[in-house]
DNA sequence: AAATATCATGACCGATCAGTCATGGTTTTG
DNA sequence: CAAAACCATGACTGATCGGTCATGATATTT
């Protein structure tokens, strides 16, 4: 009860003992999406609740009213449900990060880096917004180690930070950032990014919210020093 | 084994069913004191390794070498094991936020401000620097619904999101910094500072540690807007 | 040294856990 | 419509959970 409206996760059925019958219109075909989508959204909301560390099957199965073999049907254990939410949000951004590599990599002035960045910024703010719960429980669950049914939500975080990193030392090449070293101008763009949405998304009231992207992109080109006044402008 | 060489947390046993014998020099404290920090010693390295709710307290106790009775004579449960283990560092964050506090509240011109913040950055790096662990727990479960065991970590991380807008907004009132909502502001702050930290102290190599406080105090002078050139520089 | 208070210990309890499986009902196939 | 494949169900198992408690050992007090 405690998660507001929201689109029911899109998740996928996962075995196939031998062909499912009646593939796509089939009654079959519509009850395990159905079931495979309530599993998803009881986990989901759970997860967000509690922590996933602290859900069990039995509550999962009990939320979305099915019985606890039925759980065992379509997911492995816990950790394939945490994957099974993750991935079409992990897709999106791999696109989205992947794009901008290629963008920053052919840049040579500062327009077309700060295009590159908008346009990243715009592809990660439609994945956001279109799995608001998803990213919720990523940037909940973003720092956990890497055992158990968490482990999809930690590496998928270091793969980001790596990401990061790369993505600034691109731009770095270029001289178009100040001389600091990437990694720690990635680490804050990602932290201070993070943390806002995480703000966001958890209700927090942070004024208006058309105000933030603008906001966030100013602290940003001033922090590390995207700018038409060059690189190392060393005050 | 994961964990490096590290202090004994500093906590203290809890009960007293009618004043402890021999108070002092006593064998009996010493027992004491050395079956405390054998359970918090115990259980902080399991938090980091595995993640505070999945961690029981027979792990605890396997680990610590002690019985299973001997946790219950020292701590309730769980969550008064993470309560003990944050509080020290709790108490010298809470100190230094004050003197900020007062500090930028009478501070009024650049100076005055950049001083606040610089002698809180210090007096926070002390603290870290004396509980690296412990400051770990707290940046890997910061974002923990407050639920269970990790209650008293999710509260200190919404008091420190809060103190970091009140300071500010008090910094804001005297027209020091950049006219952006100080909500967001902090935000941003707390999460790029965090964030650094948590890779920092995870072993993810950021180049030469001396140099990012350094970078981090340019970023964020330059991102918000501290400086002799005065506040709403609006380019 | 005897009496007393404190304390460590691990067996024990009922609840809950992840995961399995025999049963019976339902859909598809031929 | 009959045979076959699929699948929902919930009882069941053995392990583990948080928490308690009777027992015996140890330190303190008198």
């Amino acid at each position: 009860m405690a998660s507001a409206r929201k689109k029911s996760p899109a998740v996928r059925p996962r075995n196939a003992p031998s062909a499912r019958p009646g593939p796509a219109g089939g009654t079959r075909d519509a009850n395990r999406k159905a079931r495979t989508r309530a599993i998803a959204k009881a986990a989901l909301e759970l997860f967000l609740d509690r922590g996933v560390e602290a859900v069990s099957v039995d509550d999962v199965v009990r939320r979305a009213r099915i019985a606890k073999g039925s759980f065992y049907t379509y997911f492995r254990d816990q950790s394939e449900v945490v994957e099974a939410l993750i991935e079409p949000v992990r897709d999106a951004v791999r696109e989205s990060l992947d794009a901008c590599d290629v963008a920053i990599r052919e840049a040579r002035d500062y327009d077309s880096l700060l295009g590159a960045y908008q346009t990243l910024g715009l592809a990660l703010s439609a994945a956001v917004l279109a799995n608001p719960d998803v990213t919720r429980l990523y940037l909940q669950e973003r720092r956990a180690p890497d055992h158990g049914p968490r482990i999809p939500l930690a590496r998928l975080a270091a793969e980001i930070d790596h990401r990061a990193v790369t993505l600034t030392e691109a731009a770095h090449l270029h001289g178009l950032l100040k001389a600091f070293d990437p990694r720690v101008t990635a680490a804050t763009v990602v932290g201070a990014v993070e943390h806002l949405l995480h703000r966001a998304l958890s209700g927090s009231d942070l004024g208006p919210m058309d105000a933030i992207p603008e906001i966030l992109l100013r602290l940003v080109v001033d922090g590390i020093g995207v700018g038409p006044t060059g690189p190392l402008r060393t005050r």
